[in-house]
DNA sequence: CTCTGTTTATGACAGGTGTCATGTGCGGCT
DNA sequence: AGCCGCACATGACACCTGTCATAAACAGAG
């Protein structure tokens, strides 16, 4: 369980942030199975997971795309400018591919499902070190297939606030914009992506990751 | 690692089904850390598991929530009629009470949420196979507190069909209705939620389990 | 058998929504 | 300077939705 004199002078430390217990339990053994891996540190949320790299100097994160408090990328931003010595790489479940590249912004260096074997990821991890990217290539094939956006900013905006089936009047309130403008952004948006209607325009938007 | 003479009379056969190869593999490792408990097949859907159950015969059945092909409870349905020697239990991230509901429904033995430790859902394994329930506390308070659903058959179904914004001519073909039928259903659907308009009531009826 | 609740339907009305034409002003690009 | 795209706005029109009144058929509870 701890490490003796196993922690020689190449020993990668490791920082691990999953919300779910079950998952960081079992990944950090079998992550501990590799001789030139040593996981420092765990965390269960955002918060927890920046001030653990802080406080241990990881020299990389294993960072869970969804967890409470702030998802993996926005702890990467963080990490990027708080311990740059720390390489990130987000690990995910359901990966859509607008986070991908939220997270290649942030500086993250590597991006890959939780289907892949343990084995890969600790071969991952070693890529990631070594100042090298790794992306799993379907995720990458999907955000590439997916593009970029053809929304504006305030479409896209508005479209997010559409989100949770509010009426036009109260999208319009807290987007500070007359009813007649949003229902033109909303217009907009669903002639762009090519639509039947808002709902499935918001959807769409989330799937592709433009909002 | 391997479990030479240790695999005596009583060891627990399980079987793990999980899509995330990362965690199912993970998972396997740390339950073979316990003397009484061996790991006789996984699966990373929802047929694969059921082929694989019938297969290996597991005593114990860990199924996800949600794999491709069949949910966690379908598989447990299926699999309390053509394996009924086989005790069942969900492992799930991120529990919606109406699953834990149609769980119990389904004969399964133990819903737990990826927030348990390894440890824990070892114990939790043998108390399945004693033949005794284990629901974590917390989601069986959700699911009390969320009661149950005030909706008629036919409103669950129609709101169902409302979940992806469709508009009511959409939804009075695909469920055989005229429009003025599914208005009214989702009228009564809304005042009897006591909610805003059709999309609030198909997420609250979502987060509640009630479709 | 009657009462109650569900399923199904229709018609009517107010209000919300989607679309289009049209207009103004701002900031970049050539 | 001139053009273009974006942000923002208004008005008009057809269509969709939410709500209500009303009603027939049927099934189960008492």
């Amino acid at each position: 369980m701890t490490e003796p004199a196993s922690m020689d002078v190449q020993s990668l430390r490791i920082l691990l942030a999953d919300d779910e217990h079950l998952i960081r339990g079992a990944l950090a053994a079998l992550l501990a199975l590799e001789d030139d891996l040593t996981v420092v540190a765990e965390a269960a949320s955002g918060p927890e997971a920046l001030a653990m790299a802080l406080a241990h100097r990881p020299d990389v994160a294993v960072l869970d795309l969804q967890m409470p408090g702030a998802d993996g990328v926005s702890v990467a931003t963080s990490l990027r400018r708080e311990l740059p010595s720390c390489q990130t790489m987000i690990v995910t479940s359901h990966g859509r591919p607008g986070h991908l590249k939220r997270a290649l912004e942030a500086g993250v260096r590597g991006f890959v499902p939780k289907t892949v074997s343990a084995q890969r990821l600790a071969e991952i991890i070693r890529t990631v070190h070594a100042g090298n990217r790794y992306v799993d290539p379907e995720l990458a094939a999907d955000a590439i297939s997916s593009g970029d956006s053809p929304l504006t900013a305030r479409e896209a905006e508005v479209l997010e606030l559409a989100a949770d089936g509010a009426p036009v009047s109260e999208i319009a309130e807290r987007a500070a914009l007359s009813p007649g403008t949003v229902r033109n952004y909303l217009s907009a948006a669903v002639s762009k992506l090519g639509v039947e209607n808002r709902h499935a325009a918001v959807r769409l938007a989330r799937e592709r990751g433009w909002v």
